[in-house]
DNA sequence: GTAATGCTGTGATTTCTGTCACATTGTGAG
DNA sequence: CTCACAATGTGACAGAAATCACAGCATTAC
């Protein structure tokens, strides 16, 4: 597939040099690819696919931070990379997912020779960052409800899909809660016409 | 006040570079910094005091995200620099507090020039991306009373006092919860030998 | 078809937290 | 000292959400 078009923003010398240092890798549905605690030595282009960032909890909780979609970088990866730390949450690729791995002593010298690189990085940096806030107004301010529709919406905008594959055990434990309350929850979204509840499936309206 | 022992990893052209350039400015305690929605003209160094870093609701609830002391600087504020976007956040001086603004317009110029100033950038996006997460795994996780001891370990480690000078309104202000709810749940601290209580103030022990 | 399994719906109950009401206590101003 | 006020203590109650228990339906395997 062409990727430069996910990154119209880089230059061309870039994308050269990403073209030959970059390793292309593929990840199947359900693929863990990085894990609390676990080193990291290069930083992840999104080429296709989704890949959830989420923290876990002892219980195995899976908490959802934020959707990784193509044209998008890891932020986490980036910093834990350039300093050789762990990381603190788990990446898994939702679906089938295609990724551009930039080897971490490439990184440094990207920063210092490629302004559209550095600024991809920076933009990058910020991105994550106003998302984590986003997720801490929702948890720490709203309630269930509001959390859920804000979460549905995020889903259908990430995507562009009106159609959310989810099984409300799913989307409970994104959320930490528990599938009875989202069941209900949905099921009063539902008389108030703002979705469709099918098997496995939730239509936004 | 000798602030270079403060940044002791920064090599010593970039310190005659911010001695040139920057400018000291000093903030009295309650004095909001940045709010919500404004423009950043600059990015702050810690020299004294303490910045609470903190999201505003539209009850006027203060949630706290985190503090900068000494030594450390303001993640959001290098973004929003950087992109010449619009800060989410609130800073307020918590104490009489002295900060170094970097003007913009410098900020690349250190980027490019010193590989101190950008160790210590990404330093930075790391550490507050680290609170962060840490703020999200409690709000998600945790109880109010494991917030509580958290909120209270948090305080001294980073203000090195075994004494913690608020009143419990303010801490129920910082956690987003309610002074009768923080009050209990001090009294079972005390009870079981966490804390002592004493008119704003709260000694750990 | 039948059984097994997974997803969804729903009531009853419990726990945690927020809210209201009001009492008590410490502190500082005059 | 006395008054005013801010901080704290405490009981009663309300609401959101978690948990438990179980039933009904779809889907898949056989």
């Amino acid at each position: 597939m062409n990727w430069k078009q996910l990154f119209p923003q880089f230059e061309p010398e870039l994308i050269e040099v990403i073209e030959k240092e970059a390793v292309q890798r593929s990840f199947n549905a359900g693929d863990i690819i990085m894990r609390t605690g676990q080193y990291i030595k290069s930083t992840a282009l999104v080429l296709e696919g989704q890949i959830k960032i989420y923290r876990e909890n002892e219980d195995g909780g899976e908490f959802l931070m934020y959707y990784l979609v193509p044209g998008q970088a890891c932020a986490v990866s980036m910093i834990c990379a350039l300093q050789s730390h762990t990381s603190e949450i788990m990446a898994k690729a939702e679906e089938d997912t295609e990724v551009l791995m930039i080897p971490v002593q490439l990184m440094d010298d990207l920063m210092n020779k490629y302004k559209s690189w550095y600024q991809f990085v920076i933009q990058t940096y910020r991105g994550r960052f106003d998302e984590l806030l986003s997720v801490v107004d929702n948890i720490a301010f709203r309630n269930m409800d509001e959390r859920l529709e804000f979460y549905l919406k995020r889903y259908t905008d990430k995507t562009g899909k009106k159609i959310i594959g989810l099984s409300h055990q799913q989307i409970a434990d994104d959320l930490n809660s528990s599938r009875e309350v989202i069941s209900r929850l949905l099921k009063k979204m539902e008389q108030r016409n703002m979705v469709k509840l099918h098997r496995n499936m939730i239509e936004l309206i």
